[in-house]
DNA sequence: AAGACGAAAGTGGTTGA
DNA sequence: TCAACAACTTTCGTCTT
């Protein structure tokens, strides 16, 4: 599975706007095939093209990392090939399920209540189990994510429940907790208010939920950038992929200044795309950027005042 | 009339004794 | 466990376009 993200690798994205991009056969890509998106962002750090809105990795391995790197992966594919279906952790028994007939005759009435007891409680966990990954599926479909991350999410439920940290708690909120960390670790975090839309359960026991899974997993989340919700709000605010890099830059160089340090990074998100949408003549008014981003004008004018003062950006209306 | 501005009070989460 | 604290929100009156 891929493991995302630590503090050192923020920073080696390179945007490719409006550049094509080959998969590993050969395609030319231009959008995200999951969402439509058009930020598709390349991480050389991990040799991956992926889409900045959702996640989605769209191709591995697109440097050249030298002749023989085809050749490996042609006799990995046509390994793969002759198993049959590629393993998931989205179904239930790892999609390895065979087929079992019991004859039942001849055993006594004793000995089918015992089996009945056992099986009556591996039938329980194992439809809250099930019952869990279709939630994960639901949810991650309403956010519009990408295979990889619905994979992650599965994978964090596995770990959670072979920790026996479920027994007791509300399904929906652990695996509405476990989306959120997912997302966050793949560089394409959600926030907690789009979150909790789609949850069944409030943000005060996803909260619970995730702090508790963090520290019971010790998964290591390092605080969301500013600059992973730019590529998504810019386009929910459908502002064009040059405004979506003059905000990073300005985050950037705020982050160089460490104007961001102690602020919530959506709000610095929202603040440097209203700068960059309005140097680049494309006007959105606060309220506009704060229904996209859930952050209050309010804070949407504060962060921009700090912004523009401290970095010098005129800002003429 | 809509957008931007900023003061002031309120809220929820973190930290440190 | 409690109080102090900072960031953020809510609310609202005022100014600007």
């Amino acid at each position: 599975m891929v493991t995302p993200e630590s503090d050192e690798e923020k920073g080696k994205y390179k945007k490719e706007e409006g550049d094509e991009d080959e998969t590993a056969e050969g395609e030319k890509v231009k959008e995200c095939p999951e969402c439509g998106s058009k930020s598709l962002v390349r991480d050389y750090g991990k040799a991956e093209l992926f889409c900045a809105d959702c996640g989605l990795v769209i191709a591995e391995n697109i440097v050249d990392l030298g002749p023989e790197w085809r050749a490996f992966d042609f006799e990995q594919a046509s390994r793969r090939a002759r198993v049959g279906a590629p393993m998931t952790y989205r179904i239930h028994d790892k999609g390895l399920s065979t087929l079992v007939t019991w004859g039942l005759q001849g055993q006594g009435q004793y000995k089918l209540k015992k089996w009945q007891q056992r099986t009556h409680i591996a039938n329980t966990t194992e439809r809250s189990f099930i019952f869990a990954l279709s939630e994960i599926d639901r949810m991650a479909s309403a956010l519009r994510l990408p295979m990889n991350i619905r994979e992650a999410a599965s994978m964090l439920y596995r770990r959670a429940m072979k920790k026996r940290l479920i027994r007791g708690r509300s399904i929906e909120g652990i695996t509405t907790a476990i989306l959120y960390i997912a997302c966050r670790q793949y560089g394409v975090p959600r926030t907690l208010e789009e979150v909790r839309e789609i949850s069944r359960v409030g943000q005060k026991e996803i909260s619970r939920a995730y702090r508790f899974l963090l520290r019971e997993l010790d998964l290591k989340v390092s605080p969301a950038s500013p600059v992973d919700f730019v590529p998504r709000f810019c386009s929910l605010l459908d502002l064009s992929g040059e405004i979506s890099s003059k905000a990073i830059e300005i985050i950037k160089r705020a982050t160089e200044k460490e104007l961001t340090n102690g602020r919530g990074p959506i709000g610095i998100a929202a603040a440097a795309i209203y700068i960059a949408a309005i140097l680049s003549g494309e006007h959105r008014t606060q309220k506009e950027v704060s229904d996209v981003t859930g952050v209050t004008e309010v804070t949407i004018r504060n962060r921009y005042k700090e912004l523009s003062e401290q970095l010098d950006i005129d800002v003429l209306l």
